[in-house]
DNA sequence: CGGCCGCTCACCCGTACGAGTGTGCCCCTG
DNA sequence: CAGGGGCACACTCGTACGGGTGAGCGGCCG
């Protein structure tokens, strides 16, 4: 019943440390090493680990390609990533890759052995800045959800319909004045009704909302 | 430089438990306790603690309510949420309330008093297995963005064509900066010689441009 | 080795933009 | 007929944006 754990970083000192302190866990063993991605998907092909520790900088392919891979594959492999900051925005690529966990290189014994088990029992684990960060962004990411019946294009009347196409193309409140032969201050409040009846913030969602919504299509 | 705590929980037994547990620690004090969301919401802005351990099950104000106005209110205290049940899908709407924790009530002494101190930190902390859920829930909303490296758009660099696809999605030059975490000034340099490169006057022709050129797609 | 490039960051400055408020006109409908 | 909605326009105000310049740093290449 112990938890087999493959380690993958370029450094020997990183691989040593964590192996010894892995193998120092009863009910933790240390089965192989890889010192690049490529390394590592392929020892965890070959010894099918519970747990891979995985950095994310190394040469040849990096941890998150890695980590990607791993999970494509059926292995039943789980993705424990570390790094030494945590101000990497890497942490989103390494959780949307398949990552089961992330936890800073710094991290005590004690937590990376917790780790390791939370892991291999199929759950998950962030370091706790981690943690605040993906919070932050998953309230961000779901406040906003995409199609709020409340934004329809059919809120607007034909003439911001009309302004929405026009935001749409690139055209600046100018241009669309120019376009509509009306001032530009006609404009302005044409826009600012579209950003409020859609709940945007600007042009630029406008566009966006406006190929989302195929008032305009690319090509 | 005690942590303060105010627990709400409307089982008096519960209040009890925790109570001792905690008041077990050098460093944290139990300074008050709460049987409701109301009461927890007064408790709070009378007493100012550090960390409020905040039940969600509670009569007259639940708990995610209760999260939300002590957030909304400018105080400085972290909630930390605690359940029964990690089943509860009131796991989402107390994280977008404003909660900075989320674990199970039958956490162990040690488990409750670390995440007592995380969150007094400013830092963040979830049970294993919200993070696994929050993690995958996470990955599903941002699944959107894809592979950056397949296309390059005329001349931009790895890093510009991100940031291009990032403006395509409505981003501001701030909102980008936190998510790639760098500064915002970084992020205007960027934009700049993305508009150069592509010939485009600002971020609305840039997203549109991205739409035209596949970078991002509809739906 | 030196130089180029990509990425980072800072500061200044002018302006388009967006928020808010108010006015007026036309047309349709209750 | 009065009222409401769509449209047009003006004005103020604060700010995000975009232009310009300079500069430091690490990697890659000739």
């Amino acid at each position: 019943m112990t938890i087999r754990v493959v380690i993958a970083d370029d450094q020997m000192m990183v691989r040593e440390g964590f192996s010894v302190l892995l193998n120092a866990m009863p009910d933790i063993e240390v089965v192989g090493e890889a010192v690049d991605g490529r390394e590592a998907v392929a020892r965890v092909a070959e010894l099918r680990p519970d747990v891979v520790l995985m950095d994310i900088r190394m040469p040849e392919m990096n941890g998150i390609d890695a980590t990607r891979e791993i999970v494509a594959a059926d292995t039943e492999a789980k993705v424990l990533v570390l790094t030494t900051f945590d101000l990497d925005e890497y942490v989103y690529q390494a959780l949307r890759a398949g990552a089961s966990g992330f936890l800073l290189k710094d991290a005590s014994a004690r937590q990376l052995a917790d780790g390791v088990k939370v892991v291999a029992a199929g759950e998950s684990l962030l370091a706790p800045t981690v943690t605040r960060r993906l919070i932050t962004e998953f309230a961000k990411l779901s406040d906003v959800p995409k199609a709020p019946t409340s934004a329809r294009v059919g809120d607007l009347t034909e003439r911001e319909t009309e302004v929405l196409v026009l935001i749409a193309q690139g055209l600046s409140n100018g241009e669309i004045a120019e376009h509509l032969v009306v001032a530009e201050s006609t404009i302005k409040t044409h826009v600012s009704r579209i950003l409020v009846k859609l709940g945007l913030r600007d042009r630029t969602q406008a566009a966006v909302f406006a190929y989302e919504a195929r008032l305009v299509t690319p090509g």
